[in-house]
DNA sequence: GTAATTAGGACTATTTTAGTCCAATATAAG
DNA sequence: CTTATATTGGACTAAAATAGTCCTAATTAC
């Protein structure tokens, strides 16, 4: 099933972080203690949601990050749209007569309803609510590999 | 955003292709020229298909390969879970006392929320859908390489 | 001028994916 | 029983992507 890759998970994880400091400014190395990531890391994603916008910065002494908006007002879908990419729309180069791809145009239209649909779910869930878990039934961990932070089952 | 392998795609397509054979046999060789597959990737795809059960099989001379169901019986969901993995629970060892995977755990749990809601949003979907595409708006390519199969913009 | 911190970008190791190949097994036909 | 056709099982390698790191330039407060 799909997967977000680890950085995202380390991506996410540092705009829930930010989210709990409010409006303070948080340099990297900080931002690297408070969600156990990597300092390096914790710095290249963070450069990363600058220029997506998600976050704000301050150069210079005393500078650092924090978000740009409120928590609720940042779904997950411009997260993800952030961290895995952005929308790139492929063009079909339809030419006239025999299109030996029509097959493969059909299963594209239809990947595309798929995303709209899920599109739709991501935007109705927002950084506030991933800083608030429910207590959900555990369904699939999406981070792609297992090493990265697990999630918990039901334990009954 | 999330993406589909390549070999997802191609594993589609096949299936697509055989809901339109009916209840025809059709060997790999066959599956691959229908597609414009590569005969082994068609092969390998093929072969995971049967294995959960999307698919059946015969072996021997006149051997090949059929979808095991309806087309309108067969999710989305399951082809993507067939395709490109299983459910993957992974065990969270919250041990007792301090956990410094907690904020971890808030991000993991809501990440399963994301998915219960893709997972609805697939299941609504068919292979006789696919192999049916409606005039949306093309949205996104879900396909993670661009040299895979382009999908149509609309052509204003 | 110095210290603290971001910005930009390059680089490498690791992991994953894509694609291929081959032997073993099964089955129909002669 | 042999041959041809076709699937099954699994291994292997090249290519691509990801993860993680490192360094210099630029900015800002003091």
């Amino acid at each position: 099933m799909f997967r977000i890759s680890r950085l995202t998970d380390y991506g996410t994880l540092i705009l829930v972080f930010l989210a709990g400091q409010e409006r303070r400014l948080c340099s990297a190395s900080e931002v690297a203690t408070g969600t156990h990531v990597a300092q390096p890391t914790a710095q290249k994603l963070l450069k990363v949601l600058a220029k997506t916008g998600l976050v704000e910065s301050a150069r210079g002494a005393d500078g650092g990050y924090r978000l740009a908006r409120n928590p609720a007002l940042i779904t997950t879908a411009e997260i993800l749209d952030a961290l895995d990419g952005p929308v790139a729309i492929t063009e079909c180069s339809t030419d006239d007569g025999d299109c030996v791809l029509e097959p493969l145009c059909q299963v594209g239209s239809a990947w595309q309803k798929i995303n709209s649909a899920i599109r739709v779910a991501l935007s109705d869930i927002t950084l506030a609510d991933l800083g608030h878990p429910q207590a959900n039934i555990p369904e699939l961990d999406l981070t792609r590999n297992k090493d990265a932070h697990p999630t918990p089952v039901v334990d009954h």
